[in-house]
DNA sequence: GAAAACTACTTTGCAATACAAAGCTGAGGT
DNA sequence: ACCTCAGCTTTGTATTGCAAAGTAGTTTTC
């Protein structure tokens, strides 16, 4: 897909450009075995409640795919980021990334005041 | 401020983080002189209600400042950043930057696909 | 072996708010 | 006098983020 440059702002999707959402679409990024509700809850440090919400809203929009199961007797809901998902949100970090790099122009321009930060430290 | 590079998500401010604010806050940064209220329409390509509602938003948060006055005979609503407006619009960019940072690590580790792009050019 | 507590979620309810459409106010045109 | 236009503001609706309460099955406690 081509990014409107004109209006990067256009482009950023409400489905992943919610801060909840965003860091679960990182962290299942990373994890291309999926994750399990668990282990994303304590990546993204959400809660119980509004995770399962935030999956439900991935969910519908084709992003992720839920696997419910057992592990012996216990339920274990697995949580995988689908091909759509990756591509859309793909597209989605690349308006994000003209956009702020508009920001940090128009912010002091000649001079990025932004520091470089390096790769996530996690 | 100190960004918590453990939780970046929770640097989002919601002020900020919302497509039409992001654009009227890098047009504003952009423009020391402030800029009026069409102008700022045509920036950010927003409809009147749409752009008075979030200048009020940005306005009650004291990210803005707003002064109304005439032209000879037609009003002109000037839009101004607030000294704690660009401060926390730095801020929040600092946040974003770590935030795509480490989206992109996740998408693929070792291998940045997102393009880099030049400075906006609008 | 019944009750209480725990795990792993889901649903409900409320408050916030993005957006579009309608409204308002004064100026100029005819 | 009436219409239209510019420059905003207000209203109404539908979405949705979040916390708290609820559900279902399991294990522990007494």
């Amino acid at each position: 897909m081509k990014i409107d440059t004109d209006n990067p702002y256009n482009e950023l999707k409400r489905v992943f450009h919610e801060p909840s959402r965003l860091a679960i679409m990182s962290a299942l990024c990373a994890a291309a075995g999926g994750l399990s509700f668990n282990e994303l809850k304590a990546a993204c440090d959400l809660t119980d409640g509004n995770q399962s919400r935030h999956l439900k809203t991935l969910e519908s929009a084709g992003m992720v795919t839920i696997k419910k199961g057992f592990i012996g007797v216990k339920p274990r809901t697995t949580v995988f980021l689908s091909d759509q998902g990756r591509e859309s949100f793909l597209d989605y970090l690349s308006a994000l990334e003209i956009v702020l790099q508009r920001a940090a122009d128009a912010v002091q321009p000649g001079d990025v005041s932004l520091p470089h930060v390096s790769p996530a430290g996690a």
